[in-house]
DNA sequence: GCCC
DNA sequence: CAGTACG
DNA sequence: GGGCCGCTACTG
């Protein structure tokens, strides 16, 4: 019986191994030291656990490919902070920090207003659209047309001086398009846009066309035809000043930039972009990181080998695709067997559905009895950001695995009209809205937010002057605004580092992970997620280290600034995080922060969990319990 | 709401 | 315990 | 028609 769990338990390392997920493409591999034999549920500390669970794991350890889960090129690992970094690194934190708060208050404010009234002008009447292909439109881009021409947009029949816009079909490339265009239109001063840019205006209000989303396929650096005389030029906000990731999220949710004419485009050189950008932003580290990588690289010789195979053949060759004796399980219906395509970003021509659909979800979630309805209607957006091509057809949108009878429809809808009827009538309605908006505060979920609702309290500073409120249910809405600010990804080393020092200087031998969607290579993240552990320490001694020490003094450098959970000792547990806030030198925006405390033998377990996102947790949680295991973040 |  | 949170 | 992650952790 045991021998057979514990044959069972291989096969489920054996299909990890196989699991190039998690990465997002441009992974590396964190082989530092000790993750090796980690993934092992502690048999010794909690008795309710251990009487199952054989730690003998050998095939675990052998598959460094799994229990060292994969890091992102920059990643704040013991080993890349050598001494003497981080001191350095502090200090510039301090002295580089930019001082006036308001600029960092004014970016927290943007939220989504988004929903424009049906009828409202979205297209000023300077602009002048040419669409590619112009005849031969299917039906689809017909009524998209004919919406953006109900929005003010003027259409040309043909190239002309007039044409302010090109408008190429999302599955056009450059090249494609130029064909049709007359040999010399030399006309400088042209944006070329893909569909998307149209059907997102329609939507949202006019958009920034130099965003990278909305670039023509195979454009590769300029949204303009020839190189129009930049007019005004800073970069949009969203460019990638943030290392080598490939794309950086789509962050700026409704906000409208208002489009100047005859804009050019300044993204040709992605350098010159990241360095602009970065003199707004409030460090340089870009050589600091840069050179965290290479001490990396230095100190993790394992990477390069790991990085010579193509994750994809290990496909091939001699693995047999699952022949598991566990029934079919594996058709590709865990989606934790998928690979990371990083497509999901500003380049996805979903985008508009993936959001709409999100909205769906955060309205079903603020209701407590709808949690499933939200998890499918966010399952559904997860998987059309997957998708490569535009999906705009119920017939298209029902072949993809999770979305079904009922969400079909609706992004074809969505596609169609720029908008979701279902998610208007919410809008419209402010008892629904005022749901949503309690419910995004930290602490508040949806049964707080409908009985607020229910009780007639219509907004935060309602709440604020008439609710008891819970500490942390105070510090969401104090801080609301903050706490919805993306991090960028330079930021979140930052943080990193400044817990890093102080840990040094507790013990060197402690070792700390950034984790979250930092670990998986955003370009920004919500918040900040640090995983401390020790070689050969259990979960108490990190605790006492974390919460005696490291905590304390964070608090009294003033780099911790709230406090929003940490547990407390009972008989039988010993807490095993720590949730509150941190703000960086010098800056006002407190972010999010996260500390788990790991015990060394439940490394490999916890950097899973934490490294998520948590759909793949899920996923692998979910593929674990059909194989009669369970995973959790101490071990399977 | 989707999938088995 | 229910509610909320974490990935 | 039943399951959807966790014998997850923390708060009140």
């Amino acid at each position: 019986m045991a021998s057979q769990r514990r044959k069972a338990r291989e096969e489920f390392f054996d299909r990890l191994d196989q699991l190039d997920d998690l990465s997002d493409s441009e992974t590396q591999l964190d082989t530092s030291s000790g993750a090796k034999d980690a993934l092992r549920p502690d048999s010794t500390r909690r008795s309710t656990r251990s009487k199952s669970v054989k730690p003998s794991l050998q095939k675990a350890a052998s598959s460094p490919q799994v229990l060292t889960a994969p890091v992102p090129p920059v990643t704040l690992l013991p080993a890349a902070s050598a001494p003497g970094r981080p001191t350095a690194s502090l200090k510039r934190a301090r002295s580089d920090a930019v001082p006036p708060s308001s600029k960092l208050k004014r970016n927290a404010k943007r939220k989504q207003e988004t929903v424009v009234p049906a009828q409202a002008l979205i297209f000023p009447p300077e602009m002048c659209f040419l669409f590619v292909p112009n005849r031969g439109l299917t039906s689809l881009q017909q009524s998209q047309i004919d919406e953006a021409e109900k929005h003010g947009a003027r259409l040309a029949a043909e190239f002309s001086k007039n044409v302010t816009h090109i408008v190429v079909d999302s599955n056009w490339t450059l090249s494609q398009a130029l064909e049709e265009l007359p040999d010399k239109c030399h006309p400088t001063g042209i944006t070329m846009v893909n569909w998307t840019w149209v059907v997102e205006s329609l939507l949202y209000g006019l958009r920034d066309s130099d965003q990278h989303r909305f670039r023509v396929k195979g454009a590769t650096g300029t949204t303009s035809l020839h190189q129009t005389s930049s007019t005004d030029k800073r970069p949009a906000p969203s460019t990638d000043h943030d290392l080598m990731v490939a794309e950086p999220k789509q962050r700026n949710v409704g906000q409208t930039t208002p489009q100047k004419n005859g804009r050019a485009a300044s993204e040709a050189d992605p350098e010159l972009s990241r360095n602009e950008t970065d003199k707004n932003a409030q460090t340089d580290d870009q050589d600091e990181l840069d050179l965290l990588q290479k001490e990396m690289d230095k100190n993790d010789p394992a990477i390069e080998d790991l990085m010579e195979h193509d994750p994809s053949s290990k496909f091939e060759g001699n693995y047999v695709i699952e022949q598991s004796s566990n029934g079919n399980l594996e058709h590709g219906s865990f989606s934790c067997m998928n690979k990371n395509e990083r497509n999901r970003s500003s380049s996805n021509p979903n985008q508009v559905t993936i959001r709409l659909l999100n909205q769906m979800a955060e309205i079903y979630d603020a209701n407590t009895a709808d949690q499933w309805r939200a998890r499918a209607f966010k399952q559904a957006a997860s998987a059309l950001a997957r998708q490569k091509e535009l999906v705009a057809t119920e017939e298209q949108a029902a072949k993809i695995r999770g979305i079904g009878a009922s969400i079909a429809p609706k992004i074809e809808e969505i596609v169609t009209k720029g908008r979701l009827a279902r998610l208007d009538e919410a809008n419209n309605d402010p008892l629904h809205k005022t749901r949503v908006l309690f419910s995004r505060v930290y602490g508040v979920g949806g049964a707080q937010a409908a009985a607020w609702v229910a009780a007639g309290y219509t907004t935060l500073d309602d709440l604020k002057r008439y609710v008891g409120l819970t500490p942390n249910q105070r510090i969401g809405i104090e801080h609301f605004d903050d706490f919805e600010t993306r991090i960028p990804r330079a930021e979140v080393v930052q943080h990193g580092l400044i817990v890093d020092h102080a840990l040094k200087q507790t013990d060197q031998e402690l070792k700390m992970y950034i984790g979250g969607s930092f670990r998986r290579g955003s370009p920004d993240s919500g918040d900040i997620d640090i995983l401390i552990t020790k070689e050969g320490a259990g979960m108490e001694q990190i605790q006492t280290v974390v919460m005696d020490t490291l905590i304390p003094q964070l608090k009294q450098q003033g780099f911790i600034v709230a406090e929003l959970a940490s547990g407390h000792w009972t008989d039988k547990e010993t807490p095993s995080k720590w949730m509150g806030a941190s703000v960086l030198p010098g800056q006002s925006i407190w972010r999010r922060l996260d500390i788990l405390f790991v015990p060394w033998e439940e490394l490999g377990a916890a950097l899973i969990y934490w490294t998520g996102n948590d759909f793949f947790n899920r996923s692998l949680r979910l593929l674990a319990s059909r194989k009669k295991m369970r995973l959790n973040q101490h071990g399977l």
